[in-house]
DNA sequence: GTATGATTCAAACAACCGTTTGAAACGAGC
DNA sequence: GCTCGTTTCAAACGGTTGTTTGAATCATAC
């Protein structure tokens, strides 16, 4: 086994991978069947058991292929910002930016199937298979206390508990966001445009700091007295 | 069998309903088997197919028997902010209140199943299985269009697909809060406090309206040199 | 060419799926 | 008592699931 040949297997590896990735999208875990995987990818049904051991396995190979260099990405962008701030702590934006803004950049990636991967991901967090939310905590560990840290520092004066409230609550609306569901067909007349890419981000990254940002609720009346200029 | 005995083990298509749900939210559609819901709740595996036809037809009717009342509320909430403002247009908060706030009330109704189905809408929102997105989509179909003009003649200032999108954003945001899921376990050490069903509400209504009503991506750096007090 | 290990293949495996069946049990009306 | 429509029951149905098997095929090294 040389260094050559740990691309040995041609490519049936990551042709499995890349159809689970995307049949898993749209129809889920278990409506998604070894048979439709194998067919869609043109290799043979025994494929799946013999590179991955089984179809949990794959599960957890479709995360891991795009998922760990994601969170890498994640932490390295903290990283940066807090390098140029020089033990200051970071702006709120700063933070968002660095844990949505990449989410937000595979998401537009339709070429080399970052899109498929977040949508996927997106649908995944609401998916409480056991063995898929384990599999998710594990893989978040690293950077879920770095970011909770970082905000923490950055809103002195907020509730750490209301911070991952808010923490809480932007996740779901970008991952509901990238999933695409589109349940109440809000915005489906306006989703055509998957010609610019970065128009969900430019949406969505404002309507985040806005929430996160938002007057807490028993200061809600003190705020509004000095309502300034906003989109309302 | 008296009166008295029929009460002791209820209607068998309400049990059915009950247990369905309680699964369907736990393991989702397809990985809940009938012989699972029979077996919970204590029928003959033939009854569902008697009582209901089919197990989509059961999922139909799991949602039908609170999703129709829950959409009504929110007509109800929506016609007395509008015949109290006596044609004047309704107040954001007032539009977030009609409709969100109706959901989160019934999400803390852990007594009578309400929350539990609440939790279950909000992980259906983002499974995209085809029959469950036109069930869906049939729901809503007389309560969004309201709600969309009353945003429209609320914000006349904001272009409507940015409403639309915001909408759809804080959609994204209350559906994964009430899933429950918590998949990066940010706030899994507060959540136990379900003494309080009212606390999610207090602390997502903010985050919504602050959502709602964040400047717009272009006027983002303008709004900057105005930031008044906020939470952060 | 031949030997060796990795990969592919068609076929079969047991277990489970949603659904159907026909008989048994039930309750209300006469 | 009996009848009749409704509901429950155990058993079986055909089809699909993820997985396994053992032989066939391939690529490489001698």
């Amino acid at each position: 086994m040389s260094l050559i040949e740990a691309k040995q297997s041609p490519d049936t590896r990551e042709r499995i991978l890349d159809a689970a990735e995307a049949l898993f999208v749209e129809h889920g875990f278990e409506a998604t069947t070894m048979r439709l995987i194998t067919g869609c990818a043109g290799v043979n049904l025994a494929s799946i058991n013999y590179h991955f051991g089984s179809k949990e396995a794959l599960i957890q190979d479709v995360f891991r292929r795009r998922l760990t260099w994601l969170n890498e990405e994640r932490l390295n962008a903290l990283d940066r910002f807090e390098k140029e701030a020089k033990g200051a702590p970071l702006k709120p934006h700063q933070i968002v930016e660095a844990f949505f803004g990449v989410s937000l950049r595979m998401a537009a990636d339709t070429e080399h199937g970052g899109h498929t991967f977040m949508r996927l991901l997106g649908r995944t967090y609401t998916e409480p298979t056991a063995f898929v939310r384990q599999f998710l905590a594990d893989e978040y560990a690293a950077v879920v206390p770095r970011f909770k840290q970082a905000l923490f520092r950055s809103l002195p004066d907020v509730p750490p508990e209301e911070i991952l409230w808010r923490f809480h609550f932007m996740l779901g609306a970008m991952s509901y966001a990238i999933a695409g569901t589109d349940a109440l067909q809000l915005v489906a007349e306006y989703e055509m445009d998957e010609k610019d890419p970065g128009a969900l981000a430019r949406r969505l990254m404002p309507f985040l700091l806005g929430g996160l940002r938002a007057p807490l609720a028993g200061q809600a009346a003190k705020a509004k007295e000095k309502g300034s200029r906003r989109a309302a």
